[in-house]
DNA sequence: TTGGCTTAGTTAAACGTTTAACCTAAAAAC
DNA sequence: GTTTTTAGGTTAAACGTTTAACTAAGCCAA
């Protein structure tokens, strides 16, 4: 069996608050005492049990990650990549990520994930959009959450978002810079925050541009932002407007949808149609064209929910800077080309 | 703060002894304090809490992933769907999984990873190579350890493999029954034991079926099994033989490299170079044209090794079935064709 | 009636830490 | 020279479970 705090206060001839107090770096013990103990931890090769010192502090050592089951499946691994983002933010912390899914249509009947229950977690990450039903019940719990690419209208929560409205903007701006007037939006999902967002800074650039918003552009009645969802709308906006001559789809998997009807209908992307999307999924190198896009940094969203929930753990009064908007960026690939 | 155990045992008018043992369902208590029991657990919302349950039982309800950093970063998700797939094979259990990242070159300067030193999992899951000196320590830890797609020559242990031999043996054949005789080989870390197996299978169904091996139809010297190596391989291959009609990469990723490599040069896959590869990544079907590969069912994986390392916890001396071999898949897409 | 067995529950120790409260000796203050 | 303060530890309770050992009551056989 492995040693235990007796063990090292046995050879170091202390007793075990002592070397409690050691390891926790404590001021009350002097060097002398310090450096014996220390020896004899390495001598015996201890470390803590944290099962044991998670019982006598009440925490645990580990971060909750729920995401809804449709995001974890999903072709696109936005959202594990996001998770996993967060296995690289608790690099050199003294956290673990436990991960776990509910339904998407998490209800009053449904379960709260395991380990919320057993208390194994000292905070919360929920990734993605989650019932009211959901959010309603963990925000009573009196346990630190950070919600990331969504945001319950409901309070004022801890998140870490995606600066969606400026990715719309960028989007489309870079489009009309092209020269393109004509500019379609494909959208699915409009009621999500993100998809929502998006829209608005396509939108805004269009004012700020002097084009006109025009309804017949925008195929917003989708469902799930997926790629068989993006075909059809871009079957619908290509029949609806015959003019169109850009589109930005409000995600990757829409845009490849919209680029498989394309190559289905001998549409020529980018000399017929300008076609941008958004996320910056792998897929989009091997396309053909590569996919002209904005960049999310997934790892990054993650990195940072991690660092914030820190914060509010280490500091349950913790205020300052409850949203924090991870920056997006233009990636220019070859589905995007200037208007003649 | 949520009830314990003290709780429900005044609640319900017994000792706390008896809620323990109601929850463990123990032949020892009668139907009537059964549901007394019961009804006090459900009227107080109760659970028991790991950390408590953890201590007492020397058992931690976590089951760790050990990954190498080169893995767990690469562009391929192919390991980390395998993590996604233990996390598909913990649910119904009670265990969650613990994921860590090891150096690829961990040696005795390294730490293990921290959920080892702390006691924090009750079994290990090792994907992928790692190193002798990693799997040595570990070894001798006295804790269950499967490994996935790899297996140490050291020893007998519990391992989920991929069928790679069959692999290597199914893609070949479909290249000669698509009447190909001069079939390339395309390999990277040959040392590898999944990467020797597939080229084994190559020779078997070449050698089976009265084709000649030729060496100068193999490229195996290449590192990593990535994309720019086989970028680097096919160049190489096709110089060296222009007889050659097809090829066989060991994985998807290096033929994705070929593929890049014949656009590159003029190539016509599948009319000039009929080109199949090994795994299934997202990837595949994005590709012009879509790639004709060897399926590996990674959430299988996953859940396959969780399954048998539940087991190995369970009862200390298992050992049946010390070798799961997960069954592949022939994927024809279209970047094989019949030769004229 | 006695003794033994069975059943159903209880008692109390144990798991390995942390930490509030306590102690003692030496230093400081008066 | 006595009292007070400080420094540097120790003691022991607490965290919330599990489980071996114990007990009391009921039953049965002789």
């Amino acid at each position: 069996m492995s040693p235990t705090i007796k063990d090292v206060a046995k050879r170091a001839g202390v007793s075990i608050a002592t070397v409690s107090l050691v390891i926790q770096n404590h001021a009350r013990i002097t060097t002398a005492t310090k450096t014996k103990v220390q020896k004899a931890i390495k001598e015996l090769n201890y470390h803590p049990s944290r099962s044991a010192k998670g019982l006598a502090t009440k925490t645990t050592g580990n971060i909750g990650f729920i995401l809804t089951d449709d995001h974890f499946l999903q072709t696109e691994p936005f959202y594990t990549k996001i998770f996993l983002g967060t296995e690289l933010g608790t690099r050199g912390t003294n956290y673990y990520v436990l991960l776990a899914t509910i339904a998407r249509d998490f209800n009053s009947k449904d379960d709260l994930p395991r380990f919320i229950l057993e208390r194994s977690v000292d905070g919360i990450i929920v990734a993605g959009k989650a019932t009211q039903d959901f959010i309603e019940r963990i925000e009573k719990l009196d346990i630190p959450i950070v919600f990331i690419d969504y945001y319950p209208t409901t309070g004022n929560f801890f998140t870490v978002l995606i600066d969606n409205t400026n990715g719309g903007y960028v989007a489309t701006k870079h489009l009309i810079d092209l020269g393109h007037k004509e500019i379609g939006f494909i959208g699915g999902d409009i009621p999500h925050p993100s998809i929502y967002d998006r829209f608005a800074g396509y939108k805004q650039a269009l004012e700020s541009n002097g084009i006109k918003f025009n309804k017949k552009n925008c195929i917003v009645d989708e469902d799930d932002p997926s790629r068989p969802n993006g075909y059809n709308a871009a079957k619908k906006i290509l029949t609806q407007n015959k003019k169109i001559t850009a589109i930005f789809a409000c995600n990757d998997a829409m845009a490849i949808g919209v680029m498989q009807y394309c190559t289905d209908n001998g549409i020529k992307i980018p000399n017929d149609i300008s076609l941008i999307g958004f996320d910056d999924v792998e897929a989009d190198i091997l396309l053909n064209p590569p996919l002209t896009t904005i960049k999310v940094p997934k790892f990054e969203l993650g990195t940072e929910a991690i660092h914030l929930i820190e914060n509010v753990i280490r500091d349950k009064s913790y205020n300052n800077k409850k949203k924090i908007l991870v920056p997006i960026e233009l990636i220019i690939r070859n589905s995007t080309k200037e208007l003649k």
